[in-house]
RNA sequence: GGCCAGGUGGCAGAGUGGUUAUGCUGCGGCCUGCAAAGCCGUCUACGCCGGUUCGAUUCCGACCCUGGCCUCCA
């Protein structure tokens, strides 16, 4: 029975799949460390909200209440950099990228988060965290900054499966004389003119980064939370510190109960990021690809493995997405009006075993088989009744298959191709299939590949 | 150096102690005036060496290789 199959999540601090038992049914909670907003976001910065985004409608469909918050980190060095640069205010930049994020997941299919919390609208409940951590030993002011210190948390590195005299033997931090252990992290430092900075008991000053997470989350979702998650670059040192904050606040309660980490875009094998230059952002691709190619492509690897990014994965993406739309509009034709019913049980097995989208997808490329090869109607109902309802829950093959294949059809002339057409198979009528093909080919190097069907001929932007 | 992933067919990428992943590409076929689309079929797959087993790509051990974290990073 479906409703009874237990959902299976890869457990980081266990190393292992877990059954996903929350806390309190009515109510799970979520959190995932969102972008900072100081540039446009790659393809790889993608990948955890796409995921979680997916594991926020899986649970949905189990739970009545999920409550998934993504935050902004609006106050970060990156950011102060980006402003003095071009000379506006942190504002401006925040609020600009902001924005453009947020185009940029709709583009990819992400829902919006239930709460999507700013960094600056949290900085009252930061100090007062601060202090708890100071009134409880766990922190110490020096030299205006207030650092969270490591050796007073006895579990600090259990997430990461470090240990902190180890840590301290690499000798390849440099230490900043101020810190009591080098592993120490900065929870408040001081401003000076034109960065951003807050009043508090220390002195004019901004939070650290680390800490904006463990607010922000029990201010929206409590004191222990569901599950969390993020990229697996960091699980050391965000999450671990996020631990630490939180645990040591809490009086030792558990942070989160399950915490989950997605691989790397790579591209060429190694990891994206904007310091080896080797980015390919997500705003500049969907100039020439469709949201839903990329979300598909993202979605066609495991979420823990690498997924290596390429030209041809693209097209390979590209070239299947088409091929379902194409399947979907052909049994349309002779089958349709479809309508969503429910997702197959192998389906949603597959995403109930810790979101395993490939295995997902091969399911559903199976309904698209099976819905073409249908030969009456009661079984092209059904089979794309549950492709889908499978499309929907993943968040792919909802838009209307003519206009999908169609595609871009900025700059093309609907009614010279519909000429065109129409003198093509006059043409074939005539026997004058010299002159047909030379249509085709005219329309080919258009861009525009033509199918003739039972009931005419039909056009589709070209591949590639 | 410490810790963590992973090495699957032409490519991408799941999975499994003995039976078809799936997609893309190539090849053959059906259909078509020819194409396209779709469908069907197809191409010595599981890094190397041992071990456990009736049987291992799948479990155990060694080895080789790749990537990641240890500093900001999704």
């Amino acid at each position: 029975m479906t409703e009874t199959e237990p959902l299976l999540l890869y457990n980081t601090l266990k190393r292992e799949k877990q059954v996903f038992v929350p806390q309190d049914p009515d109510r799970v909670t979520l959190y995932v460390c969102g972008p900072t907003v100081y540039s446009f976001a790659h393809i790889g910065n993608a990948r955890p909200p796409v995921i979680f985004d997916l594991l926020y409608r899986v649970l949905s469909t189990r739970y009545p209440n999920v409550v998934y918050a993504r935050n902004i980190t609006d106050v970060d060095d990156k950011i102060n950099a980006a402003a003095a640069e071009q000379n506006v205010p942190i504002e401006v930049i925040s609020k600009h990228y902001t924005d453009i994020y947020h185009k940029d997941m709709a583009a990819l299919g992400v829902g919006a988060p239930s709460i999507e919390p700013r960094a600056t609208d949290h900085i009252p409940q930061m100090i007062q965290m601060i202090q708890r951590l100071l009134d409880s030993g766990h922190a110490y002011e020096t030299d205006g900054h207030v650092l969270f210190a490591v050796e007073s948390f006895a579990d600090y590195g259990s997430l990461s499966g470090r240990n902190i005299t180890e840590m301290m033997a690499g000798a390849r931090i440099e230490v900043s004389d101020f810190k009591r252990h080098p592993g120490d992290f900065v929870l408040w430092k001081p401003s000076v003119a034109p960065q951003p900075g807050w009043e508090s008991p220390w002195g004019w000053g901004r939070p650290g980064w680390h800490l904006e997470c463990s607010v922000m989350s029990e201010f929206h979702l409590g004191e222990t939370i569901d599950i969390h998650g993020g990229g697996q670059d960091l699980v050391f040192p965000h999450h671990e510190n996020e631990i630490a904050q939180s645990v040591c606040a809490h009086a030792g309660k558990t942070f989160a109960r399950y915490w989950m980490h997605n691989g790397f875009v790579t591209m060429n094998k190694s990891k994206m990021s904007k310091s080896l230059g080797n980015t390919l952002v997500i705003h500049e691709l969907l100039k020439d690809n469709p949201g839903e190619v990329l979300r598909y492509l993202l979605l066609s690897a495991h979420y823990r493995q690498p997924l290596d990014w390429s030209e041809e994965a693209l097209v390979r993406a590209q070239r299947t997405t088409d091929r379902i739309y194409g399947v979907i509009r052909d049994a349309s034709t002779k089958f349709g009006p479809f309508e969503a019913k429910t997702a197959s049980e192998k389906f949603m097995s597959s995403l109930l075993d810790d979101l395993n989208t490939p295995d997902a997808l091969a399911e559903l490329n199976n309904e698209a088989r099976r819905l073409a090869n249908a030969e009456d109607v009661e079984a092209a109902q059904i089979s794309a009744g549950k492709l889908l309802a499978a499309g929907a829950l993943i968040g792919l093959f909802q838009q209307d298959p003519e206009s999908w294949l169609a595609g871009d059809t900025e700059g093309l002339d609907d009614a010279l191709i519909d000429q065109l057409i129409e003198e093509r198979n006059s043409s074939r009528k005539e026997k004058n299939f010299a002159r047909a093909d030379e249509i085709r080919l005219q329309l080919q190097e258009m861009g525009i590949t033509l199918e003739d069907v039972a009931d005419g001929t039909r056009w589709r932007r070209s591949n590639d």
